[in-house]
DNA sequence: TGTCCACAGGAAATACGGGGGT
DNA sequence: ACCCCCGTATTTCCTGTGGACA
C-alpha cells in the first residue's frame, strides 16, 4: 500500500519534469517523409530560407511555359538547409505539376557519404527500377544503358538532385559525362539537373569538354542566423519538448552559439536536444549552464563516435600514442611505431609497416586527434613530432572505448 | 661544406575479398 | 565450382630532406 503510493508519487514527479514529450521530433531521421515535410512547411512559413525558395521558383517557372529550365547549382555549408530546402521545393513542384498536369518526376541522389560512380549510377537505377542493386561485377556501360532504357519512353520533365555531388569518388568526370551529354540524348524527357555542394570549385577538377555543357544557373545558400535559429529552435521546442522546463534565454543562447560557430541547423538543434537529456536526467531544467555542458559532451562525443566507427588498426595507433604521450612529453614516430606494436601483440592484431603506421598518425593528424609535426633533429633525423591536444578525460575515455573496442573482438 | 640521421611520403607492386558470369 | 574483374588495403621500394655536426 505505501510502496504504492510511494511508486505513484515518482512518477508524478518524474511526469512533472519531463522535458522531452516526443523525442523523435529532435532527430529528423526519426522522422518519415511526410512529417518531416509538414515541419519544413510550418518553418518555411516563418520566411526562414524565403529567398532561396523564390529563387528556385523563379528557376523552375519555365516549366510552367513548356520551356526546359537549365541545370542548376546550389552551395552553402552544411546544414544550411540545401537538401532540405530542395527537397521540399521539389516535392512542392511535383503537387503543382499534378494540378497543371504536366509530367515531372524527380530523384534524389543522396551522397551524403561518399560512393564510387558505381554505385551512384546503381542508385540511380535502382530509383527508375531499371535494374536491381548490384555490389560489383556489373560494367559502368551496363547500367547506363539499363537507364537510357527505362528513360526512352518518358516525355515529362525529369529533374535529378544530386546532393553533394563532390563526394562521387573515384570518376566524377564519366558520371557527370553520363548525365550531361549521354542521358539527355535518349528519348524526350527534358532532363534537368540539380548539384549541391558545400565546396566553392567542385567543378574545378572535372573535364573542360563536360565543363562548358553544364551551363549551370547558382545559387547560395547562406549560413542561418540567430534569428533563423530562433524560430527553428522554438518550433522544434513546441513540437518536442515542456516548454516550461527551459529556462528564459536559453533558446537565445543556443540560437546564438551556434550562429555564431556553424549556421548550422542541426548541430543547433542537437544542442538541444542534448542539453534537454541532461536536464532530464538530472530531473532540473534546461539552464544556461546546462547548454554549455551539452556543448563540451557533443565535443567529447564527436572523438568517442568517430573511432568507434574506424578502423581497427586506427585505434590500435590512437591507443598506442595515447599510452605513451602520457609517459614522455615528446613522441616521435620511431617510438610510437615500437608502442603500436607491442601493443598489436597484446591484442592479437597484425602490425602494419611503418610506412603504413605513418599514414595512420597522418589521418588521425587531419581528423584532430593528435598533432603531428614534422621537425628535424639535424643529423638526429627527420620525424614527426606527436603530441595530443585532448583534454585528459577525453583521452581517456578514448582510450577504454577502444580497450573495449579491441578486447571484445579480437583479430587473429 | 659535405655527411648522414631517421624518418616522410610518392609510386608501383601485391594481397585480399566480394561478386558476377558461365 | 571455377575463373575473372574490380576496388581497396598494405607492402615494397624508393627518393628526398633540414639541419647538427665534424
Amino acid at each position: 500500500m505505501q510502496a504504492n503510493v510511494k511508486i505513484e508519487e515518482q512518477i508524478q514527479t518524474l511526469l512533472k519534469n519531463t522535458i522531452i514529450l516526443d523525442r523523435r521530433y529532435l532527430d529528423d531521421e526519426q522522422l518519415d517523409r511526410n512529417e518531416q515535410f509538414k515541419v519544413l512547411e510550418e518553418i518555411f512559413a516563418l520566411d526562414v530560407r524565403d529567398t532561396e525558395i523564390r529563387d528556385l521558383s523563379s528557376h523552375f517557372a519555365p516549366m510552367f511555359r513548356g520551356d526546359h529550365p537549365v541545370h542548376l547549382s546550389l552551395y552553402g555549408k552544411t546544414g544550411t538547409g540545401k537538401t532540405v530546402t530542395m527537397l521540399y521545393f521539389l516535392n512542392m513542384l511535383h503537387s503543382l505539376c499534378g494540378k497543371k498536369k504536366i509530367d515531372m518526376m524527380y530523384i534524389h541522389l543522396d551522397l551524403s557519404t561518399p560512393k564510387p560512380c558505381f554505385r551512384v549510377l546503381n542508385d540511380l537505377a535502382c530509383y527508375l527500377d531499371a535494374s536491381k542493386r548490384y555490389k560489383k561485377g556489373i560494367s559502368l556501360d551496363e547500367l547506363m544503358g539499363k537507364i537510357e532504357e527505362k528513360m526512352k519512353n518518358y516525355q515529362g520533365y525529369f529533374i535529378i538532385f544530386v546532393d553533394e555531388v563532390d563526394h562521387v569518388r573515384r570518376d566524377l568526370d564519366s558520371f557527370l559525362k553520363f548525365l550531361v551529354k549521354r542521358l539527355p540524348q535518349t528519348g524526350s524527357s527534358k532532363l534537368v539537373l540539380v548539384f549541391s555542394s558545400n565546396k566553392l570549385n567542385w567543378q574545378e577538377n572535372i573535364d573542360p569538354r563536360i565543363k562548358s555543357f553544364l551551363k549551370v544557373n547558382e545559387l547560395f545558400f547562406k549560413p542561418y542566423n540567430a534569428h533563423d535559429l530562433q524560430k527553428i529552435l522554438s518550433l522544434r521546442i513546441k513540437k518536442a519538448l515542456n516548454a516550461k522546463m527551459i529556462e528564459i534565454g536559453v533558446l537565445e543562447k543556443i540560437a546564438a552559439v551556434s550562429s555564431r560557430t556553424h549556421g548550422d541547423a542541426r548541430k543547433a538543434v542537437e544542442l538541444l536536444s542534448k542539453s534537454a537529456i541532461i536536464a532530464e536526467r538530472e530531473g532540473i531544467k534546461v539552464t544556461m549552464e546546462l547548454v554549455d555542458r551539452a556543448l563540451d559532451d557533443i565535443e567529447k562525443d564527436k572523438y568517442v563516435a568517430m573511432i568507434k566507427s574506424s578502423p581497427k588498426q586506427l585505434q590500435a595507433t590512437l591507443y598506442a600514442i595515447i599510452a605513451l604521450s602520457s609517459k614522455s612529453k615528446t613522441l616521435y614516430t620511431g617510438d610510437a611505431y615500437v608502442g603500436y606494436k607491442t601493443f598489436c601483440d597484446r591484442i592479437h592484431l597484425r602490425p602494419l609497416t611503418q610506412r603504413a603506421f605513418s599514414d595512420m598518425v597522418s589521418e588521425l593528424d587531419m581528423y584532430g586527434f593528435i598533432q603531428a609535426r614534422l621537425h628535424s633533429h639535424g643529423r638526429y633525423g627527420r620525424t614527426k613530432e606527436i603530441s595530443i591536444n585532448l583534454p585528459h578525460e577525453v583521452s581517456d575515455k578514448l582510450k577504454q572505448v577502444i580497450l573495449m573496442e579491441c578486447d571484445l573482438n579480437p583479430v587473429y
